[in-house]
DNA sequence: GGAATAGTGTCTATGAGACACTATCGT
DNA sequence: ACGATAGTGTCTCATAGACACTATTCC
């Protein structure tokens, strides 16, 4: 197949070029009924407190793949759609060594993470996410930013809340979201258009009924 | 220093982790008189073809490092500010091996290209940049929307004009960066709160002479 | 004068904010 | 009746597109 290694000009081989090790890690966002909207931190075993979950790259893994499975293997989570946010390159950014950080966002509903080992694992508000690595802190900033825009114009695209909901439910989530109140007149209109009206009336609040909707 | 090398709880060390190559490849833009928005290609030696310049960061390199490095010795351009645009990784898409590839963009003069070689390196038309590899492509494709975010709002901001200028002649540079006819009299009505009129009036062109702005 | 371009006035359509009103529930 | 929420009408303001008009140059 191959007539022996590539070399370049230099006569070098790719083996003769130095390489980083490349890990990924990943900023999960959820709601929770208490704290808003809150992010997925594990605690790292022989190092530092607490961190986002990460792995390192196995042979020939695609970068998506290692951040499944590291969730998988963290916090038991799966039907992820892992984004790329920023690779994280600051030489002495990792104590181990030399390596890069490819970070990625995901959102999941908390249902999803509630198989997650409680002692090793915790959620914590995007506000105040406790003491991070100065990496970690910018990567939910990145996720956070990614996420507003995703919900800026679109209901509830990652499936935060079940397949009906009423409008002011759907209203919540997002002000949870975009971390101010949004405009009860204005939402609406600007939902209702992406929305199928069901027909069926919900009474969980105290007001009037409210009618329920799913996703167009 | 450091007692002992890292281990993690399987007791592994850094270094028995399996480790890619890394490189990074750069989409470089400018404007040329002919031919529009083009991109900068090099020959890659003992390679296909045409590509865009890239490199294999070296030891403890920073990315934007290795971007500047491989357009300065292939082009011998200086003054960059490249900027992250995504992280390629599919197992396959290197014959060479298992290579995780950092897209990058930046935008200069055409000026700061004079320099090139001119057997090795050519500018395309971004609508029809030649046999690529699909890497290539996306990279490209991926460089135009930061590009055209970019310049919807802001008159030149990576500086492909001269430091004085008509409203025409920054309107035609915006035209062949959106691709599309922008309108007259609303281009000049977004873009001349953002400009400082020197009151100087130009009579490079046909009709009635403009007046010279600089950026604010 | 005619072509070409600069600069400006104004009308319209749309989206978003603001406010207010009616409608319908639970208590 | 009253508080609370749902749903809707309408006014305003900003932005963007469209069109048209005057102004000033070169030929």
């Amino acid at each position: 197949m191959t007539a022996g290694p590539y070399r370049d000009r230099s006569g070098k081989t790719l083996a003769d070029y130095p390489r980083p090790s490349v890990a990924v890690d990943t900023a999960v966002l959820t709601l929770d009924e208490r704290n808003g909207l809150v992010v997925l931190q594990v605690h790292r075993e022989n190092e530092r407190g607490w961190g986002l979950p990460g792995t390192f790259l196995h042979q020939g893994e695609r970068l998506a793949d290692a951040v499944k499975r590291s969730l998988k293997f963290k916090a038991n989570v799966d039907g992820l759609a892992p984004r790329q946010l920023h690779v994280f390159d600051e030489p002495g950014r990792d104590n181990r060594g030399w390596v890069l950080s490819v970070a990625h966002v995901d959102v999941v509903r908390q249902e999803r993470l509630a198989q997650r080992l409680p002692e090793s694992t915790r959620l914590m508000p995007v506000d105040s996410p406790g003491r991070l690595s100065f990496d970690h802190a910018d990567i939910i900033a990145r996720a956070l930013g990614y996420l507003r825009e995703r919900y800026t114009r679109s209901p509830d695209p990652d499936h935060l809340l079940d397949d009906e909901f009423t409008i002011r439910e759907l209203r919540l989530a997002h002000e949870q979201i975009a971390g101010t109140p949004l405009q009860r007149d204005w939402f609406r209109r600007t939902m209702e258009p992406q929305l199928i009206p069901t027909g069926v009336l919900s009474s969980r609040g105290r007001g009037r009924p409210a009618e329920l909707f799913r996703r167009a």
